[in-house]
RNA sequence: GCCGAUGUAGCUCAGCUGGCUAGAGCAGCUGAUUUGUAAUCAGCAGGUCGUGGGUUCGAGUCCCUCCAUCGGCUCCA
């Protein structure tokens, strides 16, 4: 007999050989008809592995991320099953499951797969799944496993099996197929009964771009049809939410192919929009001690050999502006630090004077890869809400608290709630890739984590992916399709300062090194609006609607009577638009509706007689009949509401 | 940059296997209408079919080049 523990502390005996599927029956019937996946002591195992010692038992169903995952690693069995049977010469390489479904990289040698083959494989995809194959774990030797793929003559997977210990490796049968595999199915394959091949994309072979291109093949696949349909309804509500629709729509912004790639136009809403998030965010530096600077969107080509950047971007971006004069040299700034760390050099400082908080919406130019731009997330010419604090050692920790502060602030203040914090840190392995020594490494690694901690931030922590000057604090947030974006960013950096020489004098009276913050709570203002807009698919909070309220005269005769009202809400500092067009009142409230404004005000016969308006909430519809003073302080009110004060 | 897809009027789209002067709705203009909570009616105008080249008696449609846009290229049996 062996004993097994439930989540729930519970404690059971079984047999010992139980399998997982059995000891599922033996709490019920339903359970045992949705286990999907299970583990067993910290080891995932299938529904079929019969169960040999004492141990804790998680058993895994479709509403478990264990489950799911399970369920797609076990799709992309079946999905390589289908790819072989209509293309026996391709050679599969890796199909795992992520966090939407699963994919499979194939090599399909000279052939290449076009989206309309991706319904034939998915109709053999589903004439297999509905066969109900078992999906049966067996451990191979490595010589065996080696002699498989050699005589199926797959170079990707014997490469794998050569980094495979000995003893460590399995295969997974399910049908007449072989895979390659650690384990972790469904029982067996007709659970899967609705399956959508996504698209095909390229990838590298390991993710290095020196190797094999090869085909990727995404899909996504359910335990129910219906499943799937609300799938892919949620993709197409997510489409309406897309910033690059919406800011058509609203007219913000948009592209020119005259102008280049990745170089937004902002129209004039587009731009009144980005300046009352910069006035927001600037009414909170200045509570925070920060002062604006401005600096050049160029700079000489020393003052980046210097900073190090020309050594790391030199090629990779825009390329060097050549002057009339003999060997002299610009470039389009890629990062506003350089400049600032000049602003600082302007005189010597002492101890009592720090922290200096240097605050600039910087426009930067960086030549990304044409396939990597994408709307407003990813640009090549955009502005920063740039700042770099230089501070003395002794301050760092509180500077970074407040940091954290500001940032937090922001996000709350646009209802960025779900986002995630990530400590980047540097790759140990690779250290040519970073500027700066190893001790001043390892102290700005630190005072970040104990930062994050002090500031109870969950965050996880993400070897290589500092920025080459130094470790990094970095906001995500997702975007309509579940897409990641950073947004914040808050970094230490021990090397400009001295790459610059920057000192100030100690109370010691000898000279020290300041250390350096980069900060940027929204990260760019071209991709904060782009994720904000995705967030609110348009309706933005009430104190950044480009108009706030429409007024919509019923007829011609109304018109001096709302001319009046408009210029009555315009006193009070509303943003109000009077629509006095020949249409129907009909047309223009469908209009108005459809371009977000929060408030229409339709003034006809009545309200000229009472000296009243009728106010209509965007989303909501007619909320009643009110005096134009009652109004405004109705919708004062809905603004104050609508955003918070830093420090209150 | 690489893989795959797309590119027709300001916007959204139709145009079958190549065949008469390339269509529609919305937006625009003109006129009528003076309107009550999501589209009033009529008329007019608007396109070198992304660019350059090729095949053909004939190309929006087929082939190639370039440009731009979209989805991927991070998730490692």
């Amino acid at each position: 007999m062996i004993e097994i523990k439930f989540p729930d502390n519970s404690l059971r005996s079984f047999k010992t050989g139980t399998t997982v599927l059995e000891v599922a029956q033996s709490i019920s019937e339903g359970l045992a008809r949705n286990i999907l996946s299970a583990k067993f002591n910290d080891h995932i195992v299938e529904t079929a592995t019969p169960l040999l010692e004492n141990g804790n038992l998680q058993l895994f169903t479709w509403n478990n991320k264990q489950g799911k995952t399970a369920f797609w690693h076990s799709s992309a069995h079946v999905l390589a099953q289908a790819i072989l049977a209509l293309y026996p010469e391709a050679k599969l390489t890796i199909g795992p499951p992520i966090e939407k479904g699963f994919y499979y990289d194939v090599d399909f040698g000279d052939h290449s797969i076009s989206e309309k083959e991706l319904k034939d494989l998915e109709k053999k995809f589903l004439e297999f799944a509905r066969q109900k194959f078992e999906f049966k774990m067996r451990s191979v030797s490595k010589k065996d496993a080696l002699d498989f793929y050699k005589k199926d003559k797959n170079p990707y997977k014997l490469e794998l099996i050569e980094d495979l210990e000995d003893g460590s490796i399995s295969f997974c049968d399910h049908a007449d197929f072989t895979d390659l595999c650690r384990g972790g199915h469904i029982p067996n394959t007709g659970f899967i009964k609705a399956v959508k091949l996504l698209k095909v994309a390229g990838a590298y072979w390991r993710g290095d771009e020196k190797n094999k291109q090869l085909t990727r093949i995404y899909g996504i696949s359910f335990p129910k049809q219906k499943e799937l349909t609300e799938y892919i309804e949620f993709l197409e509500e997510a489409k309406k939410r897309d910033h690059r629709k919406l800011g058509k729509e609203l007219e913000l912004f948009t592209f020119s192919q005259r102008v280049g790639q990745g170089l937004p136009l902002w129209l004039p809403k587009g731009a009144a929009l980005r300046e009352r998030l910069e006035g927001f965010l600037k009414e909170a530096q200045k509570k925070a001690g920060y002062e604006q600077v401005i600096s050049p969107h160029i700079g000489n080509k020393d003052l980046y050999m210097t900073s190090g950047h020309y050594e790391k971007y030199g090629d990779d971006s825009f390329q060097p502006i050549e002057t009339p004069a003999e060997g002299e040299t610009f470039l389009l700034k890629p990062m506003n630090c350089p400049h600032h760390c000049e602003i600082y050099k302007t005189k010597p400082w002492s101890y009592k004077e720090l922290p200096k908080r240097y605050a600039e919406f910087g426009t930067v130019y960086r030549y990304e890869q044409s396939g990597e731009l994408h709307g407003l997330t990813r640009v090549r010419g955009f502005t920063q809400d740039d700042a770099h604090i230089f501070c003395t050692p002794d301050q760092l920790d509180q500077e970074f608290k407040d940091v954290i502060d500001l940032v937090l602030y922001v996000f709350n203040s646009l209802g960025f709630n779900n986002f995630e914090s990530q400590v980047s840190i540097r790759d140990r392995k690779n250290p040519g890739k970073y500027i700066g020594d190893v001790k001043n490494w390892e102290k700005a690694e630190q005072s970040i984590i104990s930062a994050a901690k002090e500031k109870n931030l969950e965050f996880k922590i993400e070897e290589g992916e500092a920025a080459f000057y130094g470790p990094k604090l970095d906001f995500m947030v997702k975007d309509a399709i579940g897409r990641k974006w950073q947004l914040g960013t808050i970094q230490v950096d021990y090397n400009l300062p001295e790459r610059f020489d920057l000192i100030y004098k100690g109370s010691d009276n000898l000279f020290h090194r300041p250390v350096m913050i980069h900060r940027a709570p929204f990260g760019s203002l071209e991709r904060f609006v782009a994720i904000l807009l995705e967030h609110t698919a348009g309706n933005l909070p009430i104190w950044l609607a480009p108009t706030q309220v429409n007024l919509l005269c019923v007829s011609e005769k109304h018109e001096k009577y709302s001319k009046k009202v408009l210029n009555y809400l315009e006193n009070h500092e509303i943003r109000a638009f009077l629509d006095n067009r020949n249409e129907t009142i009909g047309k223009k409230i469908r209009e108005a509706e459809k371009s977000k404004v929060p408030f229409m005000l339709i003034i006809g016969e009545k309200e000229t007689k009472m000296d009243n308006v009728s106010v209509r909430k965007h989303r909501v519809g007619d909320i009643g009949l009110m005096g134009a003073e009652n109004f405004v302080n109705l919708i004062k009110e809905e603004i104050s509401k609508s955003i918070s004060k830093f420090g209150s």
